[in-house]
DNA sequence: CTTGACTCTGTAGTTGGGTCCAGGGTTGAG
DNA sequence: CTCAACCCTGGACCCAACTACAGAGTCAAG
C-alpha cells in the first residue's frame, strides 16, 4: 500500500505520514525495490487509532507512549492502564473546567433573554470601558 | 499607568501588551512626552476581560470581534449574544466528546481489574496491529 | 555622575501539528 | 517516446499566542 493510498483511506495528508514517521510515531515501513514506502493494510487502522486518540485529546506525544506499549502481555497492560488512568483523571479535570466555562457563557446568554429595551448585556458591559482605553 | 504596572495588575507579560497592540486588540494608548505608553486605569479591566474570554475558549480573533462590538445598544448585544451562543454550543460539543472519551477510558481501566491471567487489554488490543506495520 | 530599573523599537525564536516546495526519480497509458 | 501522476528527500514555511533579545533612550536614587 502506497503513501497516497494509505493517506486517502485514513483521511490524512501524505505529508502527515512522513511527519509521523520523522517524529517516531510510525516506524519506517518496508520499501519497494524502488524505495517507495509500502505500508501493510493494518496501517489504516493504526492511523485511525491515532486520529481517534487525538480527537479524544491525547497529544501526539501521549499517543506515542501508547504505541510504545507493544510488548504484549500483562505488564504492558499494566502500563497501558496507568496511562489510561492518568488521561482519565486529566479528562475529568478538563471536563469540569469546560463545564464551568459553559455555564458562565450560558449565564451571559441568558441575560440577553430580557426585553430588548431594558436588558443590559453583561458581555458588553464587561468591555464597556474600552472606548476610554482607545 | 506604565506598561509594567498594567502588566503586573492584569497578570500578563509586558510583551503581551505590545503584542496585543500590534495585532490590533488594544488600541494605541496615549504616550508621555518621552514616548512611554500611558494606559488609563480602565485598561486593567479590559485586559482581565480579554483573559477571561480566553479562558472561556475564545480565540484572540474572537475577542477582537467582541471588542469591536462597541457601538452600544441592543444590536451590539445581539451580536455579542450570537458569538457567545456559538462558543457555548461549541463547548457543549467538546464536553460531550470528552465525556465519551472519559467513559471509554474508564471502561478500559475497568477491564484491567480482572485476574491478571485471563484479562485482555482492550487498549492494547486496539493498537495490536502495530507490530505488523513496523 | 553612575548605576540599575525601567522603557522603547524591530525582529526573531518557541511549541505543536502539520503542510508545502524544489529538484529529482519511476511507472504506466496512449 | 512522452506525459501525467506518482514517489523520494531535506528543508522551509504555516498558524496561534506568546516570549525573548539586542541596542538604545530615560529616570530616580545614592
Amino acid at each position: 500500500m502506497r503513501t497516497s493510498e494509505l493517506a486517502g483511506q485514513a483521511g490524512v495528508n501524505t505529508e502527515t505520514l512522513r511527519y509521523y514517521e520523522r517524529r517516531g510515531l510510525l516506524t519506517q515501513p518496508p520499501r519497494t525495490p524502488d524505495g517507495y514506502r509500502d505500508y501493510p493494510p493494518t496501517a489504516v487502522e493504526l492511523l485511525r487509532f491515532i486520529k481517534r486518540a487525538q480527537e479524544l485529546g491525547f497529544t501526539l506525544g501521549e499517543v506515542e507512549e501508547l504505541l510504545h506499549l507493544d510488548t504484549g502481555g500483562p505488564d504492558s497492560c499494566d502500563a497501558a492502564r496507568a496511562l489510561a488512568e492518568h488521561r482519565r483523571a486529566d479528562l475529568e479535570r478538563r471536563i469540569r473546567d469546560l463545564q464551568r466555562m459553559h455555564d458562565s457563557l450560558a449565564d451571559l446568554v441568558a441575560t440577553c433573554d430580557l426585553p430588548r429595551a431594558d436588558r443590559n448585556c453583561a458581555l458588553l458591559d464587561a468591555i464597556g470601558h474600552r472606548q476610554e482605553t482607545s
